[in-house]
DNA sequence: TCTGGGGTCCTAGGACCC
DNA sequence: TCTGGGGTCCTAGGACCC
């Protein structure tokens, strides 16, 4: 049978989830900024009417944000998280095998649909309206590539209300010549150059390049996208949710660093914050590696390094994960530089039941240390992150996040929910 | 002038995505 | 004052083996 996918998109979908909760901004410029408050990650589109840009610095765009009277919020990610899988949820009702791309993106298998697939579209997209007060624009084609492509121009053409299909269009070489090369989705910043270089400047041209010129230049990834151009498809609809091979926990500090105590608590918390995850997709990690940065955009001496410190047997357990990490900073730490960032990336993980103990034999204390950690994240979910933590991630935190504009966890926070008064 | 022919595994780095 | 965070896949090249 043939494919047939949709991308089912939400538009601006921090801002939204922002909208969702504060009826007042519908309809005014809203934008979500980065960790730290430091570039705009998420604009509505009345802010993108304004010209706000995306990924630029904050204070770069401080003078237009205050004339145009732009909301601005902190990333809250427990509520996008939380929105996310509720228009997840309304998603999966409406086609049996459904990937999460990402946080805000979907693609559903339409095969053997009957009936007028625009229609259905936007049955789709005004029931995740109803639902959860998100707007999505939704894309239908023969391959995911294409999909994309059809749900770019959903967004840019209203006369389409937010539901386009590309699958046999009669006008398809006009459709992908309006689509700029590097708006296909694969070909990023360095291959736009290459292409451009090379007269390519449209999808349609990219479309008919020769498949060996392709794959010379551009490997087999280059080569793959160009064949889904042409509506053959070489992506599957991943059913299953990725298992993930690496974990990294990163972040700026709210505020340079230059004492070692204070990057040993930055680093556990991080080294405690990839415990969780690991343990969240149930596996085990033996590598630990550990890197730290100063801050490149300011003068003075510049440092960054990485070091990894391997575990004799895979784990979980926090603790262990922290000691191995401390043990990584051991190798790379200066003194005397002004840190601005550090990251804990845990690798070779494994799941947790390739693991398998011998029943006989002493077990390290492993049922206790899964008990232990089963208990804390029990109680981290239910009260809130870092309710319980180990006295190594340090209590003061200095060096946390800073988040001046930060909404509630309106859907996760009894305390905070909303209240709507009569 | 000559310096085999494979194969596997690992790592670093590049390119891309949201 | 102020510049995000978290992933994946592919390739080339080196180490090592027979």
């Amino acid at each position: 049978m043939r494919h047939l996918f949709a991308l089912v998109d939400c538009n601006s979908f921090y801002a939204s989830c922002e909208q969702v909760f504060d009826p007042r901004l519908k309809g005014r410029p809203v934008v979500v900024l980065s960790n730290n408050d430091g570039c705009v990650i998420a604009r509505s589109a009345e802010a993108k009417a304004v010209g706000i840009r995306m990924g630029q610095p904050f204070f770069e765009q401080q003078e237009l944000i205050l004339r145009h009277g732009v909301q601005v919020f902190s990333a809250n990610f427990t509520l996008y998280g939380d929105m996310s899988n509720r228009v997840m949820e309304v998603l999966r009702q409406f086609s049996p095998h459904m990937e999460i791309y990402s946080i805000d993106e979907a693609f559903l298998d339409l095969r053997g649909f009957r009936g007028n697939l625009e229609e259905y579209g936007r049955r789709i997209k005004s029931t995740v309206y109803r639902w959860t007060g998100i707007p999505v624009s939704i894309g239908i084609g023969p391959t995911k590539t294409l999909a994309k492509i059809a749900n770019r121009i959903s967004k840019h053409h209203l006369d389409t209300k937010g539901v386009f299909d590309i699958t046999d269009h009669p006008e398809i070489d006009r459709l992908l010549e309006a689509v700029a090369v590097g708006d296909v989705w694969g070909i990023g910043r360095r291959f736009v150059k290459f292409l451009n270089s090379r007269g390519v400047t449209n999808a349609r041209q990219l479309r008919d390049l020769p498949d060996k010129f392709v794959k010379q230049q551009m490997t087999v990834v280059g080569l793959r996208t160009v064949t889904e151009l042409r509506g053959q498809p070489c992506l599957r609809l991943e059913d299953l949710a990725a298992f993930k091979k690496n974990l990294l926990s990163s972040r700026s500090f709210g505020r340079p660093l230059t004492e070692r105590s204070e990057m040993e608590q930055a680093v556990a918390e991080y080294a405690a914050l990839s415990a969780e995850k690991l343990r969240r997709q149930r596996s085990l990690a033996s590598a630990v590696s550990v890197f730290i940065e100063t801050d490149s955009f300011r003068q003075g001496p510049q440092y960054g390094n990485f070091a990894t410190a391997g575990l004799a047997v895979p784990t979980a357990y926090t603790p262990e994960i922290i000691r191995a990490a401390e043990a990584a900073l051991a190798k790379i730490w200066l003194p005397g530089y002004i840190y601005k960032k550090a990251g804990v990336l845990l690798s070779q993980v494994i799941p947790e039941s390739d693991f398998q103990l011998d029943v006989f034999a002493y077990d390290g204390g492993i049922r206790i240390k899964r008990s232990l950690m089963k208990a804390m994240d029990a109680v981290n979910q239910r009260w809130g992150r870092n309710t319980v933590y180990y006295a190594a991630q340090g209590v003061q935190r200095p060096w946390g996040m800073r988040q001046k504009r930060l909404s509630k966890r309106f859907t996760t926070r009894w305390e905070e929910i909303p209240t709507v008064k009569a």
